[in-house]
DNA sequence: AAATATTTTCGACGTAGTGTCGATTAAGTG
DNA sequence: CACTTAATCGACACTACGTCGAAAATATTT
């Protein structure tokens, strides 16, 4: 067999690393970080709970890895509408059909994030970090819509971006899992455009 | 001095339950549950960690009994518009006052509750019975805004409900000890007024 | 293939927190 | 003042975290 790659194979410290990460997010899908102990993490992964630590710096070191990935994928999905202009709905759906499949598999997930929320350490600041990033985004974007002529001027940019960002993640955090994915998708659709543009889109109806 | 009230003097038993649960409210403020320990507030109260348990079943029991009382309030606040109808700018006003006043001095306690989203624990079936309870009451004045004829027809009126209770939420937690209290409550009347009613109401100015 | 370096593993230890028991002391009450 | 109920505490058993140093497994030279 030929060397395809001159990457060097993973060694057994990656797929160690890498059982640890899939123990992980499999476990914290259903169960909060805190009830997930270190041994757990560790026998399911096949080493001894010292080796854990030869890997992360704690659980939430985990966490965070995990996280960092789904962020990514949430900002990549976004993008094609978030760099657009004006109620271009398409696109919007698209970009909230990703987002509600993503929270429907990751979501318990992507709630450990939540239930941080001011605690001040680190896994707070990564999250209002990640959040303020989406935030500035949109604000931008509404900034682009206005000089384009679109929707209304009446709260300030960043009043509305950040009020639109948090119906959104609040909405997906504690319906993703609820209400069927086609309908979360269409509320949410008519309820950014209303916020973004004060009217109903022209309905096909 | 004559005996004004039939009720007798609180107990030392109660006395120190109220010490408890003072502790617990200044620290929960600006610590999380998780960091708290019950020898903390054991000791802040004045009596040893063992005696705490003569009083609480857990620390989460303390922060149940604060939140019981916040919610309480909550929903009082909001009642005069919950229970309105039609686009009454100066109840919403008033109520989002209120809501922003209490999100300020006592945001930290309550965002503890959205830190158990989705764990299945009491504390976290307590807090979406408490939403939901928001949710149900908003769903009821949506639709006698539109038996009235007012608002759009669009979402279904619980989704639209489900909607405006995130944003609310959603926004209260993430940004009331951070943008200003006025800016805060402008903001969300006029976002709370558009997803309601789809228009944005005559300005003013 | 032996010698060496590096990665990986683990048991033992110390620390911090939880919750329970039974015995003891303080407060109220007829 | 007896006596019943409320309140307090120390001691114990338990679970989890994180660190250290020594050993074993794996790679890398030579």
């Amino acid at each position: 067999m030929p060397t395809l790659s001159r990457r060097r194979a993973p060694s057994k410290g990656d797929r160690r690393e890498q059982a640890i990460l899939d123990v992980a997010r499999e476990a914290l899908q259903h169960r909060s970080l805190a009830s997930l102990t270190v041994d757990e993490l560790a026998g399911g992964a096949g080493i001894s709970r010292s080796s854990f630590y030869f890997y992360f710096e704690s659980k939430s070191a985990v966490l965070t890895a995990l996280l960092d990935g789904l962020s990514a994928e949430l900002a990549a999905e976004n993008s094609p509408w978030l760099d657009g202009t004006g109620p271009d709905e398409p696109a919007l759906r698209a970009a909230l059909h990703h987002s509600v499949e993503l929270w429907r598999t990751s979501g318990g997930l992507l709630r450990q994030a939540n239930a941080v929320v001011g605690t001040g350490n680190e896994l707070d600041r990564w999250r209002s970090a990640v959040v303020e990033r989406g935030v500035r985004r949109l604000t931008a974007r509404i900034e682009r819509d206005r000089a384009a002529g679109w929707g209304v001027g009446a709260p300030a940019a960043a009043s509305l971006a950040r009020m639109t960002s948090a119906l959104r993640n609040a909405t997906l955090a504690e319906y993703a899992g609820v209400v069927p994915a086609e309908q979360l998708v269409d509320d949410l659709v008519v309820a950014m455009t209303r916020l973004l543009y004060g009217e109903i889109p022209p309905a096909t109806v």
